[in-house]
DNA sequence: CTGAAAGCGCTAACAG
DNA sequence: CTGTTAGCGCTTTCAG
């Protein structure tokens, strides 16, 4: 039976009590198993630790070990469902490796970045994890200087920046946007509408270019019309349907989910239906994807390999402080009934 | 111009070169207004500590000053919108008020609360948010042991305990679910049917009263054939829909939006429609709701403001560790077109 | 096998 | 106004 805590115990309490030394009683917690000390006195100490209900100080530990056992996780929006995920995978892992995670929030706005990371290496951390903001990969000079400048591993997830060598761990976006693209040709479309975000976010740039390569690749001509530009919203998706719409086409590749549902809001406004009307695809594979009307076929990214590879990754670094590790992670599209054959 | 972080600077380092001592460094760089120390040598500890790019050790700080400026945040689900909503916005503030969270899910099973209330504290939190599991309210023993041994302020957000008293800020569930009935009776409905997680959250245990309470102020008998039980999931609403259908009922009334995702998922399969063929009410509001066909009528709790309670009541506790705060704050009803008077 | 002692970087009396 | 000094609680040589 524990005793209730109402005092602060302190290794010099146990060690009191045990008649040993302080660093005796370290040691002995430190390592129940060693053998560097006799088993009578492992055993009291272990015993009146236990009954005493002992734990640790971990700022006296950080002080003397320079380590927190906590580590940053940068993410862009929380709300996110991507990112909560990614979160909660990372987080779940984490512990399981007595590892804390202190969370914040970029709020998709690049220019938070490098004061959070710059936060979060004064609060002591002994690494992150860090998904940046959309635009950074458009105007990445000063993040790459915070980043260069960071003395403690790091490892960035789904985001990434160019020409800098890093940990890294994404999602092959261009062979993304192919796929989706591809299915739609492959379901005899040739008038693909797509929807871009391919001035806002990294991931956006190159699912776009795979839009296109399916295109090429097909032999199917590049329409500018058919393209339209914005971010990852609703809004987004619901102001440009109609303009997609009026240019006659058949299917409608979105940059993400969010596109898609806001497109098909439009549409049930517009008294038209998915895919009887106009066929549609996503991206992200929101787990909501399975109760719009008919579904909706979405390019899905594995955030559980995401999250786990992120994790190791910086495991390893904060051990070896080795050579850095790229993986680049390749998507898979779910197919539902938003695609109509014709 | 900042010189490049190559080595650990220390108070000490800072007072040799500015020719003080650390005790007038430590309290220059704590409190820059103060007139203890010489405008002149202010400036020149200021200035090196800047050149230096000066910043404290966090766990030397937290050693001496025995606080973290870190809270934890247990949340059952990261996951779920409503939860990663409340936790960004109480990053947010807490953010601006210097103080750090560590977030730990408990995944929604109350045999993890303790342990993670627990090893939080082991991490020295200053104070704890916490929203417990579901089912903590129906099997408290435990945690209330726990939360009574901590020797830490906290404050219990959105979930909270019978017959004990702490900080708690927490929605009138009761309102919710008699205002969500009332809306339906008001539109001509008598046959409503509930789906209800009563035996699994506190909350919807008092949902499920303010639907009964509702049903009584205006003379309908309570039907227990129109009440099914289950969890706060899609899987619910889906399975259940149909019995409710079978028996009857004009309306739904759903104990959160999920249920109401998964019922309307259901009744388009059977081929109905919402509010054509049944009326439809859901209970959280979720962002999403917009965008199901008739978008969904449902109970809004404001989240923002959930927030900002909770961490102003740990904030007053963590300054005055005054007398405890309980808030209740009031639902409202979101209307949509899912339901049709009749 | 065990203990003494140094010291991690900082704050907060207390002197002067 | 400023410096000296004593710890905060822990880990880790280094002796013995």
């Amino acid at each position: 039976m524990n005793l209730v805590i109402d005092v602060k115990v302190r290794l010099i309490d146990i060690a009191k009590l045990a008649n040993v030394s302080v660093a005796t009683v370290s040691i002995v917690l430190n390592d129940p198993d060693t053998t560097r000390i006799s088993k009578e006195k492992k055993a009291e100490v272990l015993k009146i630790a236990n009954d005493l209900n002992y734990f640790p100080n971990t700022a006296a530990q950080s002080l003397v070990t320079n380590k927190s056992n906590t580590i940053g996780l940068v993410i862009p929006d929380i709300e996110n469902p991507f990112f909560s995920t990614l979160a909660k995978i990372i987080e779940q892992r984490c512990r399981k490796e007595k590892l804390a995670i202190i969370i914040m929030n970029t709020l998709e706005d690049y220019h938070n970045d490098p004061d959070i990371i710059r936060s979060l290496r004064r609060r002591g951390v002994d690494g992150m994890i860090v998904a940046l903001s959309s635009e950074t990969y458009f105007d990445d000079k000063k993040i790459k200087n915070i980043l260069n400048n960071l003395d403690v591993p790091f490892v960035l997830v789904d985001r990434t920046l160019r020409d800098f060598e890093a940990n890294k761990v994404y999602f092959n976006n261009l062979h993304g946007g192919y796929i989706a693209t591809k299915y739609l040709i492959d379901n005899g479309h040739t008038k693909i509408g797509y929807i871009s975000a391919q001035n806002h976010a990294m991931t956006g740039y190159f699912r776009h270019k795979g839009y296109i390569q399916a295109l090429e690749e097909a032999g199917i001509p590049v329409n500018e019309d058919y393209i339209v530009h914005g971010v990852y919203d609703v809004k987004t998706g619901y102001d440009l349907a109609e303009q997609l719409y009026n240019q006659g086409v058949s299917a409608i590749a979105c940059g993400n989910d969010l596109n898609a549902f806001g497109v098909q809001k439009k549409l049930v406004e517009m008294g038209l239906s998915v895919p009887e009307d106009i066929s549609l695809v996503g991206y992200d594979n929101l787990e909501f994807n399975d109760f719009l009307q008919k579904g909706l076929t979405s390019v899905d990214q594995d955030i559980t390999e995401l999250a786990h590879q992120g994790v190791n990754i910086l495991l390893e670094a904060l051990h070896h402080q080795d050579k850095k590790v790229e993986v680049m992670l390749e998507p898979t599209l779910t197919i539902r009934n938003s695609v109509k054959k014709i």
